[in-house]
DNA sequence: AAACTTTCCGAAACCGCTTTCGGTCAGAGT
DNA sequence: ACTCTGACCGAAAGCGGTTTCGGAAAGTTT
């Protein structure tokens, strides 16, 4: 029978050349690679310096094969632009990180048919788990109970209440904002929000509200919907200033909103933040950092969320009972030059 | 025995299950599911019929170790960012996607450490072939030849001139943009640069240069240095046109000090682009289309770069003869705004 | 010195699938 | 009626590991 020409077959190292180097069994180099206890320290000394000198890599879907588990998880996402998913990424791999866990990421790009594909690619490798991330908060269809791994839903919940959802909190984050302001002292307060039918937008829209009459203050002038874009930003600025010359704060619904703030107070002469203090919301760094000022924001803590969805990950394989329902993680303050004067 | 509790041990359907239902062989039954022919179609409607009623997801893994190909590339980035790795990923899954294959990402995060365990990951998991991108378009460390897998390099390229690097064209991209200017009817043009450390930095400077030379022009005052942000590009042109008020049009490094330069024209009531055209490179969404106006620039083409990648892998395990160095694949003029009055 | 432990090793079963190869059996050829 | 083909199917051998379990050798007790 002839070999197969063609495909680079450099035959890599297996587990018995390095027994056979070894001079020991299959089952004992196994062993003494895998630091069993019943193997002598000389023979696993032997074994583990026959595995170098030929730099054997163990195989992992052999491994996975018997031990029915792959130490693996599928990052399920629909968030082609990334700005959600990469830190949700790296947060679980480091809670993996110690697990030895890898994490293997598909991208949907916001197509139902792919995302099926791909979550049936990921059960055909047998993750042992599947996080799933939106690109907005709204509830997403749920991929069903039928299952055989622990899913968790980040950033966008599932719609099905029985499923374990991890998301933001904007009411808090919301909440926030209008407390900072307040805090800075100013008490004419307006809001740029976004899209009206995200559920984002409007939690958020309500924390700030709360926040507001609990203070006693009211907003002035409208909540002011349209589309989370720059180009808003701006022109919902220039309207709320040129009827409402008073405002002294604005709140933003996105960051991409608040630049576009920004740039509005620029072109008026009002200074940021001496005569209106800007807040955004989402800490997108390449826009919050580059802006004139830097810009005030809330921070989703993406990257605490994916830790929180590994974990969960982790203990629904460890066969936890499973948490259930949406839990909203904590926003955090990022204080930059457009709500505080830079020295 | 006793089963151990705790996981959720819903036993997952088996291909002898499927066989057992519909009444044949192990091996029929897999020879049926995989449109072998050697099985009467008959047989084969009721191995599929059973299959789908258990829901039978075959097991790769064991797929995988008997074929000897998992048909999964690894993606090894440390482009934390994803603006250029997404796009990568996006096209290297549209040109595996014909062939069912799927792509594994890695973070390395930019650390050497991390990257190398990463790498161990992928081929212990019998990835068939790894695409490793950088951040910066600089050689990066090859990961040596002693791999069992075919590996191709793009945006950053390795420094072995022996492995296969995919890298954007950035010496046609800068002088695509002074081209492009000058069709314009612009002449005296200054070029706000990025970092001097970065060859993606003087590769565009070195194409732009060229192209001025070959039109007789000279460039308006020195190339400027310095780091690769909106604030730069601000302080770059203010400085240009104080010194050189004549200057009409800006070639930037990138999207972010072209958003800075027009920042600062703004504030100096330089019209762009009627008095001023200003062109940047990268064609980052997010900042190109909501600066005023939307910046023309030049795109790199990731997406075609992760297809093209994917190609070569492709071929390398089918055995042809792999290529060697860096290729430097073509970019694209994106025009918007600042360069074309709008009508 | 006999009996009993303990320590260390290896044969073999198994994980879920593909594939080879020999066997059955119906229909075709003579 | 008898061989000869094919077409179709199944037993069994792996793929590269882990793990069980029995047994040999060495050490401990009496």
């Amino acid at each position: 029978m002839v070999q197969r020409e063609g495909r680079a077959e450099r035959r890599v190292a297996t587990l018995s050349d390095v027994a056979q180097r070894a001079g020991v069994s299959l089952a004992t180099a196994s062993k003494a690679l895998n630091g069993r206890s019943e193997v002598a320290p000389a023979t696993r000394q032997r074994v583990i310096a026959a595995a170098e000198e030929i730099s054997f890599t163990p195989n992992q879907l052999a491994r996975s094969l018997v031990e029915n588990r792959t130490r693996t998880v599928g990052l399920l996402t629909s968030d082609l632009e990334g700005r959600f998913v990469l830190p949700i990424l790296i947060g679980a791999e480091d809670a993996f990180g110690a697990g030895r866990v890898d994490v293997f990421l598909c991208d949907a790009r916001g197509d139902a048919v792919r995302e099926r594909h791909h979550l049936n690619a990921l059960l055909e490798r047998r993750v042992d788990g599947i996080i799933v991330v939106g690109r907005q908060t709204d509830p997403r269809p749920s991929l069903g109970h039928e299952l055989p791994v622990p899913v968790v839903y980040v950033y966008a919940p599932s719609d099905d209440p029985s499923d374990l959802s991890l998301t933001p909190d904007n009411r808090a984050g919301g909440r926030l904002s209008v407390e900072h302001l307040i805090a800075c002292g100013r008490s004419r307060i307006a809001y740029i929000s976004g899209d009206r039918s995200y559920v984002a937008a409007r939690d958020r829209v309500e924390g700030a509200l709360g926040a507001l009459d609990d203070a006693g203050l009211e907003l002035v002038g409208e909540v002011m919907y349209s589309e989370w874009s720059e180009h808003w930003g701006r022109d919902a600025a220039a309207m709320l200033l040129t009827k409402h010359p008073e405002i002294d704060g604005i709140v933003c619904g996105s960051d991409q909103i608040a630049r576009g703030a920004i740039d509005t107070l620029r072109d008026l002469r009002r200074a940021v933040p001496d005569d209106v203090v800007v807040i955004g919301f989402d800490n997108w760094e390449i826009l919050a950092t580059n802006s004139r000022p830097a810009l005030t924001t809330i921070d989703a803590n993406m990257q605490e969320l994916g830790r929180t969805a590994a974990q969960r990950i982790f203990e629904a394989i460890d066969g936890e009972v499973t948490e259930q329902g949406i839990h909203y993680q904590p926003v955090r303050l990022v204080i930059r030059g457009s709500t505080i004067e830079r020295r």
